[in-house]
RNA sequence: GCACCCGUAGUUUAGUGGAUAGAACGUAGCGUUGCGGACGCUAAAGUCGUAGGUUCAAGUCCUACCGGGUGCACCA
């Protein structure tokens, strides 16, 4: 079926060939910033004007009367209703579409007829898109800039699918290297055969900072025997292994929690210690190709000079392979396995020039996949006194920030639930929704100060907010006793007169596939999370002022079925940002 | 030094080249015998970092500058 939008632009098309005789390239149609002008409108007679030599207002008023002559209407239930309630021209030269009730009304079929599928569409059928994500180091616990990452790439990939597309949310642990020794160091130094107390990754973080703190006093003598130690793991010894085996187990298992508590899964988990094979024929390739040289010190390195970007290490000069190295590997490995359409790098804007030479050098050896390489760079997360330091021991970590959630949200629940018998789940529910909200509900762009005081508030622009709205709707619901299966005919309701706050929802509801559209197309969940809070809006206002359940005949008839229609967009919306709805709270 | 990102009310921010820059927090008030007050309503608060330019039209595009963040060879 044709957009709306589609069809305005058509029509333009048309009454612009019909009234000067011109074919029309771009034209344009959006929705005006401020509703109260309409539903669409169009600047085409500002950008004609010139070429007609006309003032773009008489443009406007003739191309507004001709497309009112065209009577564009649409069928339900073999009658037949207009779609337009008005087409104006104004001021400077707009033409400004406002669509009929009986239109906006119609939009709940589509609502009633897809429910959980609303919003969804298929641009991306038959195409595969790797999300890759969250890549934390398997030697201490995840903080709340893993958090951001989890939730920007967990809901793209949410995102995705809901287009259509067929997608692989991946994992990649850097689990091989120097970083991981520096627990296993302290551990056999200190506490060997000791089993952890408490969260077991927390408990490995503990042997990192020790590690770093008694770097600084003894620098020289640490440096050696961790080198000594990665030595071994490299060289398979047997006790290493088990050791290395042990401390990244214990990570995992409590990284389970932190995934669980936070909604995020993935479909595939690969680590870098498989891969330390792979990727040093590519660096061969890249010799081979003239991209690369060996230095004097016998370091390989990628000559990307010419191209205006920093050079870059392939190998070490001990032969050793670096994180790029293992990176091409993987790249030409999911290539092969998934031929992907699309693969995202979820990673944060610091290592932005580093993908600037990852993706130039698959590009230069001349895989022609590497044009379809994204990396998705955020802000990064930071404390009102400064970056964090796992080094240093000051970061927050992302379990503490979500029970402490979870706590606050039960006082708040016991407050307002009657029935407190599923508190738990309910609290942990609302917990992430603001947790999660509150970071991705801004450009993934912006740094994020992460301040306790703010993500701690439930109220405004947050997401138990998102949360409330949809709780009112279903308890509404609920106490009328409409069912899961909602008939809806347009014939019954033709005659019913729309009150404003019924409409601004309407309008709500039917740009919801749009907004899926645009966030997919420009990787922006914030696109949908800022429309889910005008939704919200919407419903609690219309909610305070307009009566549903003490409305009479079709009126409360109608309203029911609005009601449900925007908590099904609501829950649709909610579930590409990561989160559950909650029935009550 | 070079490169990338960000500068919008006191604070956090939204804003496909279009009309009167939209919210939230905070501040000052108001509202529930009407269905959930985690709510609604009203008000004050903005030279959209600065200066040029392109355009019928610039917060949005271009150039320069200022301020903040980040990255620049064997860490990831």
């Amino acid at each position: 079926m044709i957009s709306v939008s589609e069809l305005i632009k058509e029509n333009i098309k048309r009454a612009v060939k019909s009234l000067y005789n011109i074919d029309a390239e771009d034209v344009n149609v959006e929705h005006p910033e401020n509703e109260s002008f309409g539903d669409f409108a169009s600047s085409i007679s500002l950008s004609i004007s010139k070429d007609l030599r006309r003032i773009p207002i008489e443009i406007a008023e003739e191309l507004s009367r001709e497309l009112l002559s065209y009577k564009l209407d649409f069928e339900s239930d073999s009658s037949y209703y207009p779609i337009f309630f008005s087409i104006e021209a104004v001021q400077p030269g707009f033409i400004n579409f406002k669509m009929s009730q009986e239109w906006l009304k119609q939009q709940l079929t589509n609502v009633l007829t897809s429910n959980s599928s609303f919003g969804s569409n298929n641009i991306g059928s038959g195409k595969t898109i790797i999300v890759e994500y969250s890549q934390p180091n398997p030697n201490k616990p995840m903080h709340i800039g893993h958090s951001r990452n989890n939730f920007i790439g967990s809901s793209l990939s949410e995102i995705f699918k809901f287009c259509g597309y067929n997608v692989i949310r991946m994992n990649y642990m850097d689990d091989w290297g120097t970083h991981i020794c520096k627990s296993m160091l302290m551990y056999k130094k200190y506490k060997d055969g000791e089993e952890p107390s408490g969260k077991p990754d927390h408990y490995v973080g503990n042997l990192y900072i020790m590690y770093e703190k008694e770097h600084e006093s003894n620098p020289t003598v640490l440096d050696k025997e961790l080198l000594e130690m990665f030595r071994k793991l490299e060289n398979h010894d047997q006790e290493t292994v088990e050791l290395w085996q042990k401390i990244v187990g214990w990570v995992y298992e409590g990284w389970v929690t932190t995934y669980q508590n936070e909604n995020v899964v993935f479909d595939v988990w690969t680590y870098q210690s498989e891969h330390t094979k792979g990727g040093k024929d590519i660096v061969n390739l890249a010799i081979e190709k003239g991209i690369a040289k060996k230095d004097e010190t016998g370091a390989v390195v990628a000559r990307l000079g010419k191209y205006g970007i920093p050079d870059k290490v392939l190998l070490r000069s001990d032969g050793t392979s670096i994180y790029i190295t293992q990176d091409t590997q993987l790249a030409r490995d999911n290539f092969e396995k998934y031929k992907f359409d699309k693969r995202f790098y979820v990673v944060d804007c610091r290592q932005s020039g580093y993908f600037v030479q990852l993706f130039k050098i698959l590009d230069l050896l001349g895989f022609d996949w590497a044009k379809r390489l994204y990396h998705i760079s955020y802000g990064t997360v930071s404390l009102p006194d400064g970056s964090m330091s796992s080094r240093l021991g000051n970061v927050v970590n992302a379990d503490d920030v979500f029970d402490k959630l979870v706590d606050l949200e039960e006082d708040e629940a016991r407050n307002s639930l009657k029935d407190v018998s599923n508190i738990k789940e309910t609290s942990r529910k609302v917990a992430l929704a603001a947790y999660r909200y509150g970071m991705l509900r801004v450009d993934s762009k912006q740094d994020i100060i992460f301040d306790y005081s703010k993500v701690t508030k439930f109220e405004g622009n947050t997401g138990p907010y998102l949360m409330y709205s949809y709780a009112r709707a279903k308890s509404l619901l609920e106490k009328a006793g409409i069912k899961e299966e909602v008939n809806f005919n347009l014939k019954l309701f033709e005659d019913l007169l729309l009150v404003e706050k019924e409409t601004l929802i309407l309008r709500g509801i039917y740009k919801f596939p749009e907004i899926v559209l645009k966030s997919a197309n420009n990787f922006m969940p914030h696109i949908v999370a800022n429309y889910l809070y005008d939704l919200a809006q919407r419903f609690n206002s219309f909610y305070a002022d307009i009566p549903v359940l003490n409305a009479k005949g079709e009126e409360r008839e109608f309203r029911l079925v609005l009601v449900k229609c925007f908590a099904q967009v609501m829950k649709n919306g909610l579930m590409l940002l990561g989160i559950d709805v909650v029935e009550k709270m």
